[in-house]
DNA sequence: GTTATTAATGGACGATCGTCCATTAAATAT
DNA sequence: ATATTTAATGGACGATCGTCCATTAATAAC
């Protein structure tokens, strides 16, 4: 017996949501440009209509799509900063730690983010939902920092820590793409660890060693 | 009067690089996606059987200007590390000032490298010329830093160095994802001057930031 | 119970996809 | 000059694309 009773025949919301996890599923295994309503339909087990009629067309479907990923990816985030000490450093560490953990880094969502990627640049409508690390996480991220860098010498900390900001967060999505190309030597500890070795670089006092882990 | 005399009426090493520029111009104005045999030969301004005669099918086409695409990329970084100082800090540098530079990292470059990026999780051809900076790229960076570590007091260098490269790599990477969303906000100069940043924190002696200009 | 509304179906449609080949033209070999 | 080889053309082909709608089924309203 399943968990779920299917209350009724018809389940417009199921059926949507149904959609999408088909469409990622298929630009996962089968690639974006190869990603096709049939496809979709078929690996749905739904007909062929619906997708003109939830969504109105194969694009906004895609956006969906991009878009219930990208709620994945702040949820998981936000489940990681729920959790973390009321410190600057613990928060910015928290991020760190959710970005490169197995729950978010792994084969499916990595693939998932590039193909968006690519389409993003054609695609307005993907555009939208397809930066992670965005501005929403950018600023949780740079105003811990900009509490942390108030505690060293230097001219302006304001500039330090939109510095360390930029760096971290590029590393942080160039280790995606590594991952991506490299998925069976990439090793999640050791990506967390080399960011945190690069943040003890400029806040010595904040980031030790045996606070990364 | 052209510079260039037409020697003859058929030119199949002209048509071939044509259909590869023509390739590379759809997937940045057009999208991956959207790249079609049509729209290349309308581009090209050939006809339509060129592609099957000169590479045998579209997606031998796609390859072929996935590679045309990352042999640019690496001329441009070699020349960039011939005009370099011969030490070991100004080889890093090097790498970073080009693979920073307006020449490399520009629109359409940010725009290619991601489309391709997409498309390699599902085509092995495509993937193999879809990753700059890596093994070649890697293992020039690599010396460099290995020789770098051995100046400062590290229980193991060789780790330091292996870290180094990682993460500058990755960051670098990284902000081409961050050009890719912010073309017009994104500052080239700033980026050099935080990735130099981030190495200084690791290499205080080897990144002063005077030197980082 | 009857009517109105909403969900779901699946085939038909024109458009476009990439491949292929018979044909023509140019260059080379004899 | 003639024959052979190579380059280039562009239309025909079947397959597949995404859209749309007439039809049927299920639910809600009355």
């Amino acid at each position: 017996m399943s968990g779920l009773v299917k209350t009724s025949k018809r389940n417009p919301e199921a059926n949507r949501s149904a959609l999408i996890r088909a469409t990622l599923d298929s630009i996962y295994e089968d690639g974006f440009a190869e990603t096709t309503v049939s496809g979709i339909i078929k690996r749905a087990g739904l007909s062929r209509g619906m997708i003109h009629l939830h969504f109105g067309g194969k694009s906004q479907l895609l956006v969906a799509a991009a878009e219930a990923f990208n709620i994945e990816y702040y949820a998981e985030i936000d489940r990681h900063l729920l959790v973390a000490a009321d410190t600057p450093e613990a928060t910015v560490m928290a991020v760190v730690s959710a970005d490169l953990s197995e729950a978010l880094l792994n084969e499916r969502s990595a693939k998932l983010l590039h193909a968006f990627r690519g389409a993003a640049t054609t695609d307005a409508g993907i555009a939208q939902f397809s930066g992670t690390r965005d501005e929403k996480l950018r600023t949780i991220v740079r105003g811990a920092f900009e509490e942390i860098a108030q505690a060293y010498e230097v001219r302006d900390s304001s500039i330090l820590a939109r510095d360390a900001t930029f760096g971290l967060l590029a590393m942080l999505e160039g280790m995606w793409g590594d991952y991506l190309l490299n998925p069976t030597v990439f090793s999640h500890g050791d990506a967390k660890h080399i960011a945190c070795r690069f943040l003890k670089g400029l806040f010595p006092d904040h980031f030790e060693t045996q606070r990364c882990k």
